[in-house]
DNA sequence: TCACACCAGTGCATCGATACATCGATCACA
DNA sequence: TGTGATCGATGTATCGATGCACTGGTGTGA
């Protein structure tokens, strides 16, 4: 028979296995949840062979409606169409199979509104744990959840002053990325820095920049404003497009009577598109202009020219963050927010300040 | 007070918002259901009232242990890491949030066992819908959730002579698509043009060679093993190092004694890495060797070179794909698969052969 | 006046699994 | 022989929402 659209097969549950055992539902679903401690050999067998020859699998809906837990997680990033977030939604799928948690997937754009909503319906949904890698620098539209007793969980965005309590964050250091990247190009012989970002709308842009002006000031550089492009207004800073506003940023840059001669940006895709925009206006990376990412994403090494970044190490950050999920509960202490130091990368889209550009 | 982790706030059930309202909890559920055409207006505002002031939410779990209905979609796709992958979970995504669905992420890495274990838990979480881009020759593994009613979508993979009854595919004409691609290498004078791809084990991969094989044909030109690059084994061809293959299928083609002055990849991210290639090979694109990517995937036409490549249209496909979804049922007729046309977007990647490479 | 339709809701059983209290049988030991 | 511990397994209520049959009261027409 063909299987047909809409029509379903009786559907065999843990009264049919019993049945077929002999034996009380009760026992089935004793031991299909390992109490099986002082079970007789036969009967488990017997169970067992129930189970195989019906094909048994349990329905998790009503196994959730009875014990309240539900092995889901809910993640929640700006775009998983961004390399960045789809490599970090795979990092952290990686680290919940292998222990029977499942995946929903959110694409919030970074819209509060959009995260709210996302948020309640996996609450309904029975959803306890939510990551989120939205780093928008107040959270206050996800706090009424927190306190029904949702879990959140923070990635990208370092622990603020006024988070909601019980937050748990899991992020690079922000301002250290930004001072690694800056200095990268001081230590080349660069003076005129550029930083090239989206709005600074979230926690880890401003450490970023606050990293890059830090940079400076250790170097005796006075920050000029016209050297940082942080323009997109508030919307649509869903890091759909970065790589075109790193393009635009760039474009911009270049214009300025006295262009940089080097280049920050708040991320490797922003960093793409400023080197797009550089081979539009006849400028060279590294050779006239040199620029510097950031993230690590699997791209920036196969760019063209190989990007040198500032790498944060996703698959570490993402265990991390599924180590709390799993200890939620059977320990007493809060989980700690944790801030792990990012690298930097050194290819092939920086280099040394060329002679006749020096001042 | 502080959301402690693990602790959670009693529920508010349908019951507390009928006591409040002064209701039996059939009377809320009527309302909730739009079954509340002969409802006086005062009770109506009651339970309105009470669902506002107790901050009600429906537990989905119950409604869907009771129904059966789960509005969950299961999406198997080898890895959101692979920017292709994840531009097609944004899509899908982006249609699904318009009709209430949640989309459960898996990625196979195109894995039978894995994609066959992903598909049993979805089963069980009751999800009735998978759209799945694997892509494998064979969906056999799949065949036994199929026959107890799971509708199963096929992305990017025309539908096979033996495909299990009741599958519906929605792709891109693939062997048209590499037809083009190898057709315009051709008009630009190209005569020696390779071909770079993974294990042929997907039918997309099968028919795009074929195109390429037809396009050379066409022009009296005979197919020669030796410029079709297509290793990898059976494992690990899971779009996660796309580009690392790309780059080692151009690197072996640029050491044959009569290498390629044009090459066709199997997807933008193989062409990425073929560009990477024939960079460290201090071989130009496209003034020495041209590159011709598939998918058109948002860095496709940022990378330097831009990529000339063969077009897929994710969004339409996706939104083909929900349709059905929502059709479930209300049509007695199985559903259609379609095949959709794919388009040459031409960039600078590719460029007329060199006359001093002229045959 | 009676039968019947209609109104605005209600009560109960149910989806499939699990928590908890409890069962009868067997056995050890005083 | 009686007590109670142990064993292996069972019966029932319950999670929260919904489908369905049904209610008491009112209005209508013959």
């Amino acid at each position: 028979m063909t299987a047909q659209v809409g029509v379903e097969k009786a559907r065999v549950t843990i009264r049919h296995v019993a049945a077929s055992a002999g034996v009380s539902p009760t026992t089935v679903s004793n031991l299909l949840n390992g109490r099986d401690g002082r079970m007789l050999p036969r009967t488990r067998q017997r169970i067992l062979r129930a189970i195989s020859e019906l094909g048994y699998q349990p329905n998790l809906v009503a196994r959730q409606l009875r014990t309240g837990e539900v092995r889901t997680i809910g993640l929640v990033v700006p775009s998983v169409a961004n390399p960045f977030w789809g490599g970090f939604a795979r990092a952290v799928e990686r680290e919940t199979l292998q222990h029977d948690y499942q995946i929903l997937l959110c694409n919030s754009e970074r819209d509060p509104a959009r995260e709210r909503a996302y948020v309640d319906e996996l609450w309904s949904s029975g959803v306890r744990t939510v990551i989120i890698g939205s780093s928008l620098p107040s959270l206050e539209h996800l706090e009424h959840a927190m306190q029904r007793g949702l879990l959140l969980i923070a990635f990208d965005r370092e622990s603020q002053p006024d988070d909601p309590p019980g937050l748990v964050t899991v992020s690079v250091d922000n301002r250290l990325g930004g001072l690694l990247a800056t200095r990268h190009l001081l230590s080349l012989g660069h003076r005129r820095i550029g930083f090239i970002s989206g709005a600074i709308a979230t926690v880890s842009r401003r450490q970023r920049l606050a990293g890059y002006r830090e940079a400076l000031g250790d170097s005796g550089i006075p920050f000029s404003e016209e050297l940082v492009w942080a323009n997109g207004g508030e919307q649509g800073f869903g890091d759909v497009d970065s790589s075109g506003r790193g393009e635009l940023g760039m474009r911009a840059l270049l214009r300025l009577q006295h262009p940089p001669t080097a280049v920050v940006t708040i991320n490797d895709m922003y960093a793409i598109g400023a080197c797009a925009a550089a081979r539009e206006e006849s400028m060279r990376v590294p050779e006239d202009v040199s620029v510097v990412g950031f993230d690590d994403i699997v791209l920036a090494g196969l760019f063209n020219p190989p990007l040198t970044t500032v790498r944060q190490p996703l698959q570490e950050m993402a265990r991390y963050a599924i180590d709390i999920v799993r200890e939620r509960g059977h320990d007493e202490d809060q989980a700690a927010s944790v801030v792990m130091a990012p690298r930097l990368v050194t290819r092939e889209s920086t280099s040394p300040l060329p002679e006749h550009l020096d001042a």
